[in-house]
DNA sequence: ACTAGCGGGACTCCCCGTTGTT
DNA sequence: AACAACGGGGAGTCCCGCTAGT
């Protein structure tokens, strides 16, 4: 299971750059096949159809998305002392950055590209993009919950509402980017909604202070 | 030149629904004659290929959004008198309750669509989207150095960045709509935006008032 | 009856060339209107269907084929003295000139481009080439027996296939001068037939003479 | 690899009758396989597309003419005694008898078939065909040029010349034996040309016989 | 863990010809 | 006489998936 599982990484690679720039049903698995250098009964050997292909895709990209947000944020709170809007704020620099450093720009979102072709696929991938997005909501909206009950808000948001901003953003960014070719969007995205957040949460104007 | 007329939007109306559910090269001419009621070569009359077909429904996806953002906040000058930040503020509530209204949420935004397909697109199509953005980016970005001009931010932001922000964030709430399966991501999201620029252009929380 | 007789002759023209070019069915009404900058309605109104095309394709064609070797050989009856060797040697010169003449080259035999696609014909026209063919070939085998009556052939060559052989000369020498885009094949090709005639028609080396 | 290589064959051999009957571009890919009895895929994968086809097609006729030629004049080579105007005049002979065997006349000759649609095929299977013919041109001429440096030509007419002739008055005899259904005239065409060269080197009516 | 060969079924594009309108 | 609009019918291409082998 050494050979077979690197071939099978190899369709999964080659697929996912494919249904980015092409979308799922304009990718065909004669082209797969051909830039994998195998035959199409080797491809049906590790994906039964094209849906299972699309399944996996799906959650390889779930899992690399997960363990993406976990260590950067690991590496926030690590940073900061303790303080949820510090490490927040520090994750979400560091997210930035990460996303400036990909070579090319960012490839895209697989999610994004699913939905937009949502009548493509079957009920249980659906199920599992919208698991995975609500999944990594409430990995934001935990963080922020944390922040907000230490810090106080000068606007009234709630913490659902501001985690699917980030979220958005980072989507959205990625579309205008893909549109003018410009790789720095989604950073400088990222880093908009950071200044929001550190905006919402500055202590405020302390009354004290101005006192 | 008024059945052809007819005949040539209802194409339209059924290919773009039919995109924005599962993409371009999903989307079947078949089907869409079979939708329209006609025949190959009544929709080969009208479109000479899939290519100019993209073209048109691009064309008419601009066109139509370029009428919102217009009537929208011409709307929003009028009633906010005279001060940017108040018309821009009335115009993105305004846009918001807008998407609110939509019957089905938002069905999606064309120019996603086609980038992540855009393998599957001519040049020239492609420089259309590039352009609309760029327009649509400029037409925020001019109304935020307008209310910059005449307030003052507690942030460093530029109006690029903001207005890229605006636009991107519509982008990305649809696509967490469409994945949550919830049509209030959008409006709430437009407004969420709103209270960033509202937070970053109150009045420093007025040390005359806090005297 | 004038400005319809030159749309007529313009589309038989466009439609010779295309034919010669392509093949009859590769052929395609709209390309020719394309060019003839008619439109389909125009197309048919001067002619049913194809059909009626292909048969006053031909007809037009024979008519010209025919004066060209009336108008050839009278002028070669003209300058031999009634001498019916010298007048079909004089004449297969000419011919040969005239073929030489032509601008790009022989442009090809619409006779040759019918027989190799013979099924895509009916009956009538099968026929009416067939019949010029066996004029044409009437014409020469007549030169060639008044010819044999006033000369001794060194060889034993019916008529018939003599007068075959200048015809399929013509026709293969314009195969292999598109084959090789040589234009110079088909003129020097009818010298070559000329010449076996002369040498046929040899006063005997004399034996007399040589006494 | 053994049936596919059948079927790879048999496709071949009713698409060759086809074409020659009817010309390439009106033969159609459905009537291929239904005769073949096999299904679309079947045909598309021998064939990657009928280019491909074309080419394997043309590439099989030069092939088997090649063999053709050879044939007949190692044959003939062997029946005269080292005599090169012997061996060509026995060669010619051969041809003309193989020629009339032909259970239904001639099929055809491809090369007319193609030039007369050159515009349908791309440059390599043109450039395939013009080397063949070159070949097959140079194969008579150097025979020609052996006979004439062994015997005096009592005309001026060079190797190349006369070599054309040949070939010419092959193809012209199909297409004449095709319109005038008579499967004889190629044949009697090929013995035209033999007897034109046998006259040719003649012995000049020996002046010493003579004497 | 893969290959050769092919079934069956779209899909895009094109093409010939007709109809209703002007 | 000409045009807009469309009917009806393939042609060529491609693609997914299966079977039989090794």
């Amino acid at each position: 299971v050494r050979k077979g599982e690197a071939t099978r990484e190899r369709i999964l690679d080659i697929a996912e750059a494919a249904v980015l720039a092409k979308g799922f049903s304009a990718t065909s698995i004669e082209e797969i096949i051909a830039q994998a250098e195998i035959t199409k009964s080797g491809f049906f050997y590790h994906f039964a159809d094209k849906n299972v292909l699309a399944r996996a895709m799906m959650e390889r990209y779930i899992v690399s998305n997960n363990e993406i947000f976990e260590t950067v944020f690991a590496r926030a709170d690590d940073l900061a002392d303790g303080d949820p809007l510090q490490s927040l704020l520090i994750g979400l620099k560091l997210l930035a950055e990460q996303m400036a450093d990909l070579p090319s720009g960012h490839p895209g979102c697989l999610i994004a590209s699913v939905v937009y072709q949502e009548r493509m696929f079957d009920r249980p991938l659906l199920q599992l993009t919208a698991e995975a997005v609500q999944f990594w909501n409430n990995f934001f909206r935990s963080r922020i919950e944390a922040v907000a009950s230490k810090h106080v808000a000068s606007e009234d948001i709630d913490a659902e509402q501001l985690a699917r901003m980030i979220m958005c953003t980072v989507d959205g960014g990625i579309i205008m980017g893909k549109v003018l070719h410009d790789t720095s969007i989604v950073p400088r995205q990222i880093l908009a909604v950071r200044s929001f957040i550190k905006l919402l949460f500055r202590p405020a104007m302390s009354l004290e202070q101005a006192a």
